[in-house]
DNA sequence: ATATGTGCTGCATTTTTTGCAACACCAACT
DNA sequence: AGTTGGTGTTGCAAAAAATGCAGCACATAT
């Protein structure tokens, strides 16, 4: 859509800083450029960049500005798929920011579903931490969010939300594996393996540990729920997972934890607040809420789909 | 804002229902209007268009655009008056569709009122019935709606309501300007003058009478309450008007009707559901707001302000 | 049939945008 | 102090885009 160009220009140049650079990448040159931006400015009424001796950098109006048009550009693609779908072309791209622990199965088995129906329609995960995907959402980078725990919660609406129990994970020959159930502290009685502090099981944790004489002595901690759940295989250790994840494998082994120590924690599917969604985007999301749906009747324990 | 001019050009060729009519109104060819609305329709992806031999039409695809533009303009307005905001400028522009009975003393007032403080602020009031405002809300046409009794309330967002009960007026030396509040059926014992029934006042005596006994038998029907106000000035007739319509006058009087025939109707300010409105905007509403609070705690008895 | 309206298109013209080169300025090195 | 490499900005000519004009093909109304 041409006539927002002078947006994506402004943008280019908010994120590289200089008329210059942003030129380059845009292949038109700094002259032209500056130039729409100073058209710009004039018609708007006021300065939107402030020139710095090393470049430019947007003021507040300029943040303003460029809020307006990343809104206008996202609702313009809703438009856009809206009449494409009643002109029965079906089509679209969704954009999703979720928690690794969906990655494994919910995720791919969720997409490959939908677009069985509606092969037309292609996606884009983005892999972030609950806070990265609430800003994912309010910088319009991504439709949904799928994550555990957000933090914030302004600027996000829920569109569905399920309780997911904590697990504790570990190989089949574990001692644990005997147990149905299993306590906090008899998994930090082993050598235990968690997520960095960015993550909501560790935040649970956290949280459980503040009242108890127990203490976290991880012998690893990481960022990777994949690699948690492969390092509890190699070592005699005891790993931290949500239901979602996790599914029937014969090397490894996952037993809930006490919902005395720990309470379930909430898998939220989400978009920003007062946005209304591109058609495609908005049916995945009810697909998606429906399969939560599912999981919780089948009472949050792991399981293939 | 020249970016937007293509869409403004749509919205002419779809209000004149031929390219030809509305290149004239904008002062260009034929030609160009209509190799603008092809490229626009092919870098959309759709005709937004029907071709009839007689001229254009939008198809549903248009009416989205359409709709689009407006709310793109309406939040560039907003942006705009944000950023003269932060700026320290303080103007803006308010747009307002209300009901008849608010003309005389009550809107005059707050806008006078609120021009005090920023007189950089213009206004503009259109005189709507209940359906036409909220239509007019949609279409981004008015930013607020000061109505009585409101009809269909989807995408009509409650900004502030406030219960206005019905007087009977009449000539002060009519007979009924003896008693402290009157009954529906002695009013329709007289002679009587009533609104047509687009309006609320109107609305809620229809719902009364259903079930009673009491037929209407106007001799005068009327869309303009300032012909009601000065017609029972001239016959010995009863008239129906809304608290927030009245003041002290020497010759004209009026009664309260009793509620256990006539409930109170709500005055209901009000924006199109979901939208942020420029501060100027806001601010007034927020002002309306506490005016109509005000006028709650007086007990909805007509004074002037 | 005629007359009048419609949208559309080829071509010349005008307007707008762009690219090039040079300028003025600033900060950090040499 | 001088140099170097970076910035934004501007005059002028070239390129690109939008516009106006005149005419076409078609449908409706008279």
């Amino acid at each position: 859509m041409r006539h927002l160009q002078t947006f994506r220009l402004i943008e280019a140049v908010a994120k590289a800083g200089s008329i210059r650079k942003a030129a380059e990448d845009a292949n038109i040159t700094a002259s032209a450029l500056n130039r729409r931006i100073q058209r710009f400015e004039e018609e708007f009424g006021f300065p939107i960049f402030e020139r710095l001796s090393t470049g430019m950098r947007l003021n507040p109006a300029g943040e303003l500005v460029l809020q307006h048009y990343r809104g206008q550009h996202s609702d313009l693609q809703r438009v856009q798929s809206q009449v494409a779908d009643l002109a029965g072309v079906r089509r679209g791209h969704v954009t999703i920011a979720c928690s690794q622990a969906v990655l494994p199965y919910f995720l791919p088995w969720q997409i490959a579903h939908y677009r069985q129906d509606h092969p037309g329609v292609t996606f884009r995960v983005h892999v972030r931490d609950r806070e990265q995907a609430e800003t994912d959402l309010a910088s319009f980078s991504s439709d949904l969010a799928l994550v555990f725990e957000p933090v914030h919660l302004v600027d996000f609406q829920i569109i569905h939300q399920v309780a997911q129990p904590v697990y504790a994970i570990f190989a089949q020959d574990h001692p644990l594996a005997r147990r149905e159930q299993v306590r906090l502290s008899e998994c930090l009685a082993y050598d235990h393996v968690i997520p960095t502090p960015d993550y909501g099981v560790r935040n649970l944790i956290d949280m459980a540990l503040k009242q108890r004489s127990s203490r976290l002595s991880p012998v690893l901690e990481t960022d990777s729920f994949e690699l948690i759940r492969h390092y509890v295989l190699n070592e005699r250790a005891v790993g931290f997972h949500i239901a979602v994840g996790l599914e029937a494998d014969p090397r490894l082994a996952f037993r809930r934890i006490s919902e005395r120590d720990l309470p379930p924690g909430n898998l939220i599917l989400g978009q920003k607040r007062g946005r209304s969604l591109p058609v495609a985007t908005a049916r995945f999301a009810a697909q998606v809420a429906d399969a939560l749906e599912a999981l919780e009747q089948a009472g949050g324990a792991p399981a293939a789909p």
